[in-house]
Parts: structure tokens; C-alpha cells; sequence
DNA sequence: GAGTTTGAAACT
DNA sequence: CAGTTTCAAACTC
């Protein structure tokens, strides 16, 4: 029998293989693999997060792992970094104090604003390191969560179908010619990857501009210090395991979209590439990536006629998600009070979560398909 | 494959 | 925070 997993007081269990992190198979993969590297705790690992934070909007990524007996003794406290310099990261954030403790800063001349203007001809000097003789020794240091991320040299999509024998395509590599990789522009180093037989010119987000790229991420950082979080934050509940496997929507955008012509339809829109649902977060018109209806995804641009503007974005939706009956001749809606995934009947056929309102639901049952 | 459109990121 | 510019992906032809 094993042993129940302990929780340390004030902290949250995370559970890397909920659905949370469905369909975020890198960060899954980054998890295990952290955890892997950690070894087998003696004792249970303890994911210590301050319950303020729990109800954050933003998602609990990356966790502070710390082991539970610590944690118990001192709950408040972690442990002492290594003597490396600290991001300089806002420390007042309500999500980054810890979560990035260990990245260190190299002493990289901070270019003026002027210089980190992106214009191609004024590149900041430190971004031009095109030469070997510009780069300064690496030093040694711990690997943190982003490390993991950034040094992976397979994708971590392809780390985790190495362990879990399941189908997942890598990455679509980047075409960048500007950004040398180093903005979030670039969707691999957006999602903590080093490109790798990308389509980019010159770019630095490689093993050979590790300067650069250390210094890229803490601007990052510095201007976000979510910009390396999961965009997409999925439903936790365990009800919606199930649905979440089978592809059913269950997240949101964090930051939402600001779509204005595409409808949210296009994958232009960023909730609609990650297959969510326009959600209060979004600021958008004009969206159509609200309907309930399966068909949303596969159709593509079949639309169906709702102008209407983001009923989430309009300021109609309030605390309630509504558990939409999808089945054929089965029109009814159900109400639940409070926003609570852990609500969803997992008996309902086609359950699916549109983050809507009750006035919304008293039109005319457009909500059907 | 080239050109256009789009919206996020970066910046003012 | 709003407006503008830059960027690269998505899309069209």
C-alpha cells in the first residue's frame, strides 16, 4: 500500500497527470522530467503554493517544488538559493517571486532603448553576438524550470511521447528573420524551445548564444513575468479528464484575445489556435468561438450567424458556467450557481463548458447547433 | 512561392 | 492605458 501523499499545510497538490495539463504535453513532459531529475523523494514531493495564489487567474505554472518535511517545519520559507545572481524580476508580481528563483542574469551590458528597438537596423548590441569572441563563459549553475524548457535539446513534446506512447507532433519550427529568435515572437522561444532545424536567419535562440538568450528571457521576464507560462489554462477538474482526452474544451486563455476581423475563428486567434473558447479574458468582436458546438473546431470557417459582440468580452458574463446539454433533441440548459468545473455531470451526454451567462441562455436557444 | 492579412508583441 | 509599429504566422492567390 503506498502511502497517502502528504501535503504540507497551506500548500495545493498538483497533479501533473490531470487534466490540467491536458494537451500540454510539454509542460507535462518539463514536469516529469524535472521530477524525474529530482529522484524519488523519500518522502512525498510537496508543491507549495501560497493559497493566495490559488485562486489566481493566472495558471499555477511553474510550480515551486520544495520537500514536504521542509515545508512543514518552515512553511513560509524556501530554501537558500545558490550564491548566482537573481532575476531582477518585480518581486511585488503577484506569480513570479519563486518562480523563477535560480535564473541567473549574466552581467550582459544592458542595451539602451533606443538600442533594443527592433528594427533590424538597430539590433541591441547584446543581441548581436553573432560572434563566437562576444559570447562570455557560461558559468555553472543549477538548472531551473526554465532551463529544463530551454536546454531541452529534444522537444519536449518528443521527451514526453518517449515516455508516454501516445501520438503528439513536434512543434512547427519558426521562420523568423528579424527577431533572432530572441522575442516572443518566436514561437520557440515563446515555448522554451531552442530551435532546432527551424527556418530562421540568424538566429541566437541556439546553445551558441546562450548570453544572449539568458538576457532575451529576462527581458521577457522583466516586461511579463508570466510571458513563459502555459497561455492556456485548462480545466483541473477530474470530471473532465475524460472530455479533455477526447478533445472537448474545457480551458481558457489566460490573457484572452483581442481579435477584431477573424472572427475568432481563424487561428489568427489565439484562442481558437489553442482550441479554446473565447472567454471573459478576451477583448474581441465580432466572435463566433463561443458556440458550444462541437462541429466549431472541424469546421473551421463554418460558421453559424451570431454577430454578436464576445458575449464574455461584453461584460455579460458573470460567475456562471453553464453545462450545455448538447444531444440531440435535448435543448435543455442547466445552470450551475457558481462557477465550479467540479460541477459537470460527467453522466450529461456531450458535456460541453461555455463560460456564459443566464441572459445569454434566454435568447432564443441559439445556443444550439 | 509570393504577396496579403491578421493579431500578438513590442514600443511610444 | 491607448495608439502605433514591428513581427511572424496564417492565409490567399
Amino acid at each position: 500500500m503506498e502511502k497517502p501523499l502528504q501535503l504540507c499545510p497551506g500548500s495545493v497538490k498538483i497533479d501533473f497527470a490531470s487534466a490540467s495539463y491536458a494537451g500540454k504535453a510539454d509542460i507535462a513532459a518539463t514536469a516529469a522530467a524535472l521530477l524525474h531529475a529530482l529522484g524519488p523523494p523519500r518522502t512525498p514531493p510537496c508543491y507549495q503554493l501560497p493559497l493566495a495564489k490559488v485562486n489566481s487567474s493566472l495558471p499555477l505554472w511553474p510550480p515551486v517544488i520544495c520537500p514536504s518535511t521542509f515545508a512543514q517545519k518552515r512553511p513560509m520559507s524556501l530554501p537558500s538559493p545558490p550564491p548566482a545572481k537573481k532575476l531582477q524580476v518585480q518581486q511585488s508580481s503577484s506569480m513570479l517571486p519563486q518562480d523563477f528563483p535560480k535564473l541567473e542574469v549574466l552581467p550582459v551590458e544592458k542595451p539602451t532603448k533606443l538600442q533594443v528597438r527592433r528594427s533590424p537596423q538597430h539590433v541591441s548590441p547584446a543581441l548581436k553576438q553573432d560572434s563566437p569572441k562576444m559570447e562570455r563563459p557560461l558559468l555553472p549553475r543549477p538548472a531551473t524550470f526554465i532551463d529544463v524548457m530551454l536546454s531541452s535539446q529534444k522537444p519536449s513534446s518528443e521527451m514526453w511521447s518517449e515516455t508516454k506512447d501516445v501520438t503528439l507532433t513536434r512543434k512547427t519550427n519558426c521562420s523568423c528573420k528579424y527577431s533572432k529568435c530572441l522575442k516572443l515572437y518566436c514561437e520557440c522561444f515563446e515555448k522554451g524551445r531552442y530551435c532546432i532545424g527551424c527556418n530562421c536567419t540568424n538566429c541566437c535562440n541556439n546553445v551558441n548564444h546562450e548570453n544572449a538568450r539568458q538576457d532575451a528571457i529576462n527581458v521577457a521576464l522583466e516586461r511579463n513575468p508570466a510571458a513563459f507560462m502555459p497561455k492556456v489554462l485548462n480545466s483541473t477538474a477530474h470530471n473532465c479528464e475524460s472530455k479533455a482526452a477526447e478533445g472537448d474544451i474545457v480551458g481558457k486563455h489566460t490573457k484572452g484575445c483581442k481579435c477584431k476581423r477573424t472572427e475568432c475563428l481563424k487561428k489568427y486567434c489565439e484562442c481558437f489556435k489553442a482550441s479554446v473558447f473565447c472567454s471573459e479574458n478576451c477583448r474581441c468582436t465580432g466572435c463566433k468561438n463561443y458556440k458550444s458546438n462541437a462541429d466549431r473546431i472541424s469546421q473551421k470557417n463554418t460558421v453559424h450567424a451570431h454577430h454578436v459582440q464576445n458575449p464574455a468580452s461584453s461584460g455579460m458574463v458573470g460567475q456562471s458556467v453553464i453545462i450545455f446539454h448538447a444531444a440531440e433533441n435535448d435543448s435543455s440548459l442547466s445552470l450551475a450557481a457558481s462557477v465550479s468545473d467540479h460541477s459537470i455531470n460527467n453522466n450529461t451526454s456531450h458535456v460541453i463548458l461555455l463560460q456564459h451567462t443566464f441572459q445569454i441562455c434566454h435568447g432564443p436557444c441559439f445556443l444550439i447547433g
